[in-house]
DNA sequence: CTGAAAGCGCTTACAG
DNA sequence: CTGAAAGCGCTTACAG
C-alpha cells in the first residue's frame, strides 16, 4: 500500500464501495441509485437506500466534484459585518437549493485583500462566485470572470466591464432613481434644503450620489446641492451630523446613502436635542431587517434583497452551465418607504 | 475515452500536470515544489514557481482533499443574522489561517433544519466543526460528534454530553458570573426591583437566567426575582417593553438577555418617555460592536469573542489532529461595560 | 535530485 | 437490470 496511513476518520466514514458490498451490489448501482437514476429494481433500491442509511453513509462531496469535473456549487462572497449582506444570503440559499445547486460561504475581513477569500471559494471548486458589493478594480473582475463565471450584486458596472467579452454579470438596485424617489417626496413636503451623506466608494453609494444631483437639478435646486463625505458605517453617520452641529445652520432633511449612516446620524443628532422629523427630516437606504422590530422606525429606500438574491443565483447558474441568454445586467426598482423619521420641514426654516 | 466530455472548464483551469509537462519534470516534482517541500534544486524551483504564476494555476482542493484523506478545513456553522456571531467569524479566520487551516461558512436558515447545511459542511470534508449557539438537541450533537470532531461556541453543555466519549468540546462565556457581575453593580448603586428579560432557550441564557437568580438571591433579593420570558431578538426585547409599561410600576432596572433585546427594550421604553438612565437603568449583554460607533451607548455584559473564537479553533483542531490534551470546556470571564443607560435608581421608587 | 505508480471516493460510458 | 473499468487532480511512499 504506497499510500499514507489514513487516520481514524476514513474507517469511520462509510464509503460507497461499503455500501455497495453489503448490499451485494456494484459500486455504479449504488451511485445510479443513490442518484435518483433509474435502472435497479425497485427491492434493490430500497435495499440499496436503506442499507446506505443504517450505516450513515454521505456522499464525499470532494471525490464528487473530481469525478464530475465541475461543481453544482455557488461560492459567495459577503461581509458578516454587514447586515444587509446577510438579507442577501438568506435568500441566495433557498434560490440555490431548487436549481439544485449547494452554496459555500466566505467573507471579506478588513485586514486582507479580497482575493484571499476568493482564491479559498475557486479552489473549492465553486462553479460560479457571487460576490456581494466586493470592493475590487474592475481590472481584477475581469481577470477573475475570466477563470470562473462572477456575479456582482451591488455596485454598478461600467458597460465596458460588462461588455469585456467574460463571464460577468451584475444585479443591483436601481440606486439612483432610489435617492430620486426620496428627493421628489421630500421635496413634495416642501423641503429645499436637503442633504446628502454620501457613502464614500461604498456599494452603490456613486449611483446615490448622482441620483441625488441630478434629482435636485431636476427640481432647480442645484444651488441647494450640499454633500458631506461618509461611508456605509454607523461612525459616518456620526461623523456626519457632528459636522453638521458645528455649522451656522441644520438643513431640513438629509438623505444618508444607507441605513448604518442614518443610524449614526440619527444617534447624534437626537442626542443633541435635534427633533426628529420636527426639526430635521432623515432618510436612509436599504430597508436592513431582519426581525420584524420596526427598530428605529427609518423612513428609507426599500431594496428587494430576495429579488436581489434570486437574479443573483439565476446568472450564476446560468453562466455557469452556458446558457445565459438573456442581459448580463439586473436593475431591480428601489421603493420609499415612509416611516416616523421624516415629515413636513419645520415652519420656521433655520436660514 | 470512457469518461464523459468535460466542460470547457477543465480545459480553462490548468492542472498540476500541465505546470510539469511545460516545466519539463514530474508531476511529483511539481507538488514537492508548491508544497514547499525540500527536494529540487533552487533553479528547478524557481522554473517551476515561475511557470505556474504564469499559467495560473490553482490548487484543486478536492482532489488534493481526495488524496490527503482528511481536510485541514474547518467548518462553521453560523446564523448571519446574529451580529454578535459575525465577531466570532472574524475572530475565527485568522486563528485557523494561523494554524494552516482554512475556513468553510455556512448559516443556518430559520426554515430549514440545522442539519443541512451541517451536512454540506460534512460533505465538503470539512475536518472539524464550529457550532455558533447550535439549536440541535444534545442527542444529535453526541451523533454528530461520534463522525467528526465538534467544538460548539456559546450554550453550556451538560457534562454527562461533554463526557459522552465523542470528540465535543465547549467554548462559552461565563455567562452566569457575568449577569451576576451586573447584579452586583446595580445593587451597589442601590437597585433593588431588578427584573431580568431572559432569553429563553437561546445561546447561554439559561446560564443567564441562573446566574440572576442567584445573584438576586446573594443579595437577599429573593423575592424581588422578576423575570419577563422572551428570546434574543429586539423584538423580544420590545414586547417585554410593552408589557412593563402595562404594569402598575416599573422596576428600577432591567437586565436584558442580550443586547439585541435591550435595544427593543429600549427603543420602546423611551418612546413612551421613560427617561434612561435617570428613571430606569438598563444592561445588556455580549457587547456586540462591529464598528467604533458606540451605538446607543449601552451598558452591557462584554464577551470576548476573539477570545472565544481563538479557542474555538484550537480545540477543532487539537481534537482533528489527536492531540486534545487539556479540557474539553473553556470557559472565559466576561467583563461588565458600564455606559450611558444605567445609574442610581430614582431618589421616588415608584413601589 | 527525480520519476513511475497506486490510491483517495466518486461518476459514467460501455458491454453484457 | 448489473458490473468492470477508466478517469477526475492530487499526494506520497518507493525506487532509482
Amino acid at each position: 500500500m504506497p499510500s499514507a496511513p489514513r487516520g481514524p476518520a476514513s474507517s469511520r466514514r462509510p464509503t460507497m464501495a461499503e455500501v455497495a458490498a453489503k448490499a451485494g451490489v456494484s459500486r455504479t448501482l449504488v451511485s445510479f441509485i443513490l442518484d435518483g437514476k433509474p435502472g435497479a429494481s425497485e427491492e434493490t433500491r430500497q435495499r440499496v437506500l436503506a442499507i446506505a442509511k443504517e450505516v450513515g453513509y454521505r456522499p464525499d462531496a470532494a471525490a464528487r466534484l473530481l469525478a464530475l469535473g465541475r461543481s453544482r456549487t455557488l461560492g459567495v462572497l459577503t461581509d458578516v459585518r454587514q447586515l444587509f449582506q446577510a438579507e442577501l444570503v438568506t435568500g441566495i440559499y433557498p434560490a440555490a437549493e431548487q436549481l439544485g445547486y449547494e452554496v459555500l460561504l466566505t467573507t471579506n475581513l478588513s485586514d486582507r485583500p479580497e482575493s484571499v477569500p476568493i482564491d479559498a471559494l475557486i479552489s473549492h471548486r465553486c462553479g460560479s462566485l457571487i460576490l456581494l458589493a466586493p470592493t475590487s478594480g474592475h481590472d481584477y473582475l475581469i481577470k477573475l470572470a475570466a477563470e470562473v463565471p462572477v456575479v456582482v450584486v451591488g455596485p454598478r458596472l461600467p458597460a465596458e466591464v460588462l461588455g469585456a467579452g467574460v463571464d460577468l454579470a451584475s444585479v443591483r438596485t436601481d440606486d439612483a432613481r432610489g435617492i430620486g424617489d426620496a428627493v421628489d417626496y421630500l421635496v413634495t413636503l416642501g423641503h429645499k434644503d436637503i442633504l446628502h451623506v454620501d457613502g464614500g466608494d461604498g456599494s452603490g453609494s456613486p449611483e446615490r450620489r448622482r441620483g441625488y444631483r441630478e434629482a435636485m437639478s431636476a427640481h432647480g435646486l442645484e444651488e441647494r446641492i450640499d454633500i458631506i463625505a461618509g461611508d456605509h458605517t454607523e461612525e459616518a453617520g456620526a461623523a456626519a451630523a457632528r459636522e453638521l452641529l458645528a455649522r451656522p445652520g441644520l438643513p431640513t432633511a438629509v438623505l444618508a446613502s444607507n441605513d448604518r449612516s442614518a443610524l449614526g446620524l440619527l444617534d447624534v443628532l437626537t442626542r443633541s436635542g435635534v427633533d426628529i422629523p420636527g426639526e430635521l427630516s432623515l432618510v436612509g437606504f436599504d430597508d436592513t431587517r431582519l426581525s420584524d422590530f420596526p427598530r428605529i422606525d427609518l423612513t428609507t429606500v426599500h431594496q428587494d434583497a430576495p429579488g436581489l438574491a434570486q437574479h443573483a443565483v439565476r446568472l450564476a447558474v446560468e453562466l455557469l452551465e452556458r446558457r445565459c441568454s438573456g442581459p448580463k445586467e439586473v436593475v431591480l426598482r428601489s421603493q420609499l418607504v415612509i416611516r416616523g423619521t421624516s415629515g413636513p420641514p419645520p415652519a420656521t426654516v433655520r436660514r
